[in-house]
DNA sequence: TGCGGGCTGAAAAACGTTTTACCCGCCTTC
DNA sequence: GAAGGCGGGTAAAACGTTTTTCAGCCCGCA
């Protein structure tokens, strides 16, 4: 008698049916085992009636296939893993909602590692996805130090960077263009007529940081008229913005925000010392977080496709997962856009 | 030569090395298939020598078991679900790291199931889940109609719903006491002094809603004088939080806020008719969102302890897999807390 | 000396697939 | 009418574990 029946607590549990296997397929259709594994896996070798009879005999079971016992065979499995210090952060959701919808759509599962911000864990993960056989990997890496994730490689797992560049020659990866994203931030800026322009960043050490600063070099540079200055923040939180707001001698009459958070407390400093955004200083922010339009004043700011690198991560993995010896690395690179809000005056002026 | 070597665009690619499998440890050391396996699933069964002996051998060839092969011949895996509407929003985030710190904690994988608010996309989550033999599931369901979710369970996948209530007989849950929520929010704007006290409410139909409300009146009904009121506003937004400051005709003397977008916006609708919170009104908002504190004055909020359901529910769940018979369903629920910040006048006053 | 029994360790049978051979008629083509 | 090909199907061998069963060995005890 195979149907055993759990009792719980509250009585008897819904009977554990165990689940039927190919074997009972091809009994019910009056065919053999792999005349089944046929109409499911190359439907074309097989006569039409057959495998309607076949599909019939499946549906009647409920039967589905058991990806552990394929996997042994065929030595794939089909789950991808994604790693991320840590999925609160609204960037990391939304990569993590874009590698998702990939997934999905290929048929992959992905399994969420949650490094939080400690190396120790995000190891940890690694030899997770070793151990699982994942197909691949899509990872926003803790440290910039290549040598665990080139040891995730050996050990047979394609990887693909997020957020962060890596050696080409190492395996894929994606990114925004932050450069860019600094460049038309500050355009922007001087489009609405702003001419000296204070760069609020974060520690020059962060690529990013780094990076958008020096589009916005580029951007000031297409002026003559114009200046650019930089003051760095511990770190880049709204209360570090607010301490900035206080401490400016003279105001700028531009400044761009290396991300929202900065941009935030900027604003609500700027406004208890009477200051008007944009009447008297234009901000423009980065990041587009959730919080760009709860600011005293809604905040321009640079929006970043982060769920497109989600998703084309994950289809760059499944392309060096399918297509092996054919497939070349590649770095795809994001553009950002500019969301307009009421942190500038839109129409050019003075 | 077992060793292929593939080739991209690049060069050589790093030597896809075959895994070393159970039989080349016991090769290694010297013992029996079985030998290995036992020391590394009962090791009181075997000699320390040999249990020694072995260990080298594993560490030697970097062995690490195949968790599909095992999962074939034990029959589970150790991978659990985690079915989410929406990674990005910050609640069902902080479900998922706490979920994915239980599920690390204690060796199971989580797959990352992205519902996205579309029933098909959840069913079509669901039925991986049975393909995969995940050993079980943490749903957020999108809707509260069970009948997919007992069929889920009747496929031999054990459920724990998160923030939404199951009947207790089905499983296990995990939920925060809306109730005590409200209750907690306008007994903190009675302290405050406040009397006229307004509920800023989503759609009653929706659960959290009509509790919160629910909570509101309870604490009302503590102190004769006090009057509530409730505005219901068609959809949680920002947007709608400013149109109500807006449309009141009298002021109340205390708000709250069923969520913390309708609050933010609230405050800015008010502060643009040059209402001052708190000192004309006392706001409190609901959930604590990253943005709680953006506002122009930071926000009194009701705080979820969301990480913590997102791990309890795993752990539940495990219980109800690894007990089995013994396990009794459960139905847990979570008390907020009051995070005091500005926008109400901690001090008791008129 | 013989025997029961505790320890170790091994052989072998599963687990549920996929896939490689191979077989059997039937049709086509000389 | 025979040879060859082909569509349609099957048997059986993997894949890498776990676990049951069993065999040997050494010990103590009668």
């Amino acid at each position: 008698m195979p149907g055993r029946t759990a009792v719980t607590a509250r009585g008897v549990d819904a009977i554990p049916v165990r689940p039927a296997r190919i074997q009972d397929v091809a009994a019910a259709a009056g065919v053999s085992v792999s005349t089944v594994s046929n109409v499911l896996n190359r439907p074309e070798r097989v006569n039409a009636a057959t495998a309607e009879r076949v599909r019939d005999a499946v549906a009647a079971l409920d039967y589905v296939p058991h990806p552990g016992a394929a996997g042994l065979r065929t030595g794939h499995t089909s789950s991808i893993g994604l790693v991320l210090p840590d999925v609160t952060n609204s960037f990391y959701a939304r990569i993590a909602r874009g590698a998702a919808d990939a997934a999905y759509d290929h048929g992959y599962s992905l399994v969420l590692c949650h490094s939080g911000d400690t190396p120790e864990r995000e190891q940890g993960y690694f030899t997770m996805l070793v151990e699982q056989r994942a197909v691949g990997a899509v990872v926003v890496p803790l440290s910039a130090d290549p040598t665990r994730l080139t040891r995730l490689r050996e050990r047979g797992i394609p990887l693909v960077l997020a957020d962060r560049a890596m050696p080409a020659q190492d395996g894929c990866s994606v990114s925004v263009d932050d450069i860019a994203g600094g460049r038309i931030a500050v355009l922007h800026l001087l489009e609405c007529g702003a001419r000296d322009i204070l760069v609020v960043n974060g520690e020059r050490s962060i690529r990013q940081c780094a990076d958008r600063y020096q589009g916005a070099r580029q951007a000031v540079r297409t002026r003559r008229e114009a200046r650019l200055g930089q003051v760095v923040a511990e770190e880049m939180t709204v209360a570090y913005g607010m301490e900035i707001a206080q401490g400016l001698d003279e105001l700028p009459d531009g400044m761009f925000c290396t991300n929202d958070f900065l941009a935030a407390g900027l604003c609500r400093g700027l406004a208890e010392r009477g200051v008007k955004v944009p009447e008297d200083v234009q901000v423009v922010g980065y990041g587009d977080l959730d919080i760009a339009s709860f600011v005293g004043t809604t905040l321009t700011t640079v929006r970043q496709p982060v769920e497109d690198l989600g998703r084309a991560a994950v289809e760059m993995l499944l392309d060096e997962v399918e297509a092996r010896a054919e497939h070349a690395h590649e770095t795809r690179v994001f553009a950002p856009r500019l969301a307009l809000r009421d942190s500038t005056r839109s129409l050019p002026g003075g």
